[in-house]
DNA sequence: TCATTTGCCTAAGGGCTTTAGGTAGATGCA
DNA sequence: TGCATCTACCTAAAGCCCTTAGGCAAATGA
């Protein structure tokens, strides 16, 4: 009976990769414990239930994905700070296409309330100082930016886009333009 | 032994249900057997597998969307269209939130010939016809009026919006007054 | 009325989840 | 170093879901 060294970073780092490479919802106890080559009821005495283990592989991508964006918005401003925000979303979900997934999970108020989240609002906020836009103003825009982040990279990542010409990189800049322009050129009510 | 009068559309139109009721993920051959209160194996012989049951609820959802939007769309023109046809997505996944996730099941090239896809973007580019867009531009402004209904709608499902002022459905108008100007006003390269 | 079709059933194998309780390897103290 | 304790991983078992094979009885139609 070697001991393997289980640990819930661990079993959540692993998670997170089998993610990756299966897709989110493949990601199961039982799969987790093969990768591990130990059995099934070995896991819980590190994660709750499959509920937890997705929860905190949810986490390790929002935080993931925060970090990545608060390096790119580091000493930027204006639109180039909305690009390299934007890019940052859409390169983590092509490279990390599960974690992405994991990312969207549901989260209960108490995981939601502990998680990333509220950096990447932040963030978005950080954007917009570039801008000049006031409340309400302001928290319209960050949804906006959100939605069409979100909606982009999720479209883009199911393939909604890839079976017709232009390519999605050249589709891609052009909406980072006009956002670009919307923001700095915001309709009166 | 009653025969109950399964049919394959009874089904996919029970499942739709469920999902509205349950979300679409909780959507089970058992689940629905037990709606009909008939043994699981019984569903065999009305649809092939799960994954046939979840793909044949996607196309229901895809086409009374499409229906819905068309139907909006008859008679309108300009930023008139353009609202008519963001809130036929937005009302539609408010009303059916298990038909609406059910519309983003990932389908099989073949069923997704078959589906009202087709039909969604056709609408989108029909839109566009009022504002003064010609190719490759259109497709851009089609990507991404798709990522800002599709994100958008699928953010505020979720909860995402829920805990912060201002409410959404002013948020809403203000986007869709915000994407009417990019249109109006597309950007050159 | 009787043959055929077919709608729903029983049976059974296999997978994932979760809990309860056991055993052996690691850890720490004398 | 030897022994007690801890704990990491295990076996066992129950419950639920998916799927296929084969059977019986209700509907259909000649």
């Amino acid at each position: 009976m070697a001991r393997v060294g289980l640990t819930t970073e661990r079993l959540v780092r692993a998670g997170a990769d089998l993610a990756d490479e299966v897709g989110f919802d493949q990601v199961t106890v039982s799969a987790l414990a093969r990768r591990f080559d130990v059995k099934v009821a070995s896991l819980y005495s590190h994660v709750k239930n499959s509920q937890d283990l997705k929860t905190k592989i949810a986490l390790l991508a929002l935080e993931e994905l925060a970090d990545r964006a608060a390096d790119a918005l580091a000493g930027r401003a204006g639109k180039d700070a909305l690009t390299a925000f934007a890019n940052v979303y859409r390169d983590y979900a092509r490279e990390h296409p599960g974690r992405y997934a994991a990312a969207q999970f549901r989260l209960d108020p108490e995981a939601a309330a502990a998680s990333a989240g509220g950096r990447h609002a932040q963030m978005t906020r950080a954007i917009l100082r570039g801008y000049d836009l006031t409340e309400p103003d302001q928290t319209h825009a960050v949804r906006l930016l959100g939605s069409v982040f979100h909606g982009y990279v999720s479209l883009e990542l199911g393939g909604s886009f890839s079976h017709s010409a232009p390519g999605t990189q050249e589709t891609w800049s052009r909406i980072l333009d006009a956002l670009d322009a919307t923001l700095r050129n915001w309709p009166a009510p």
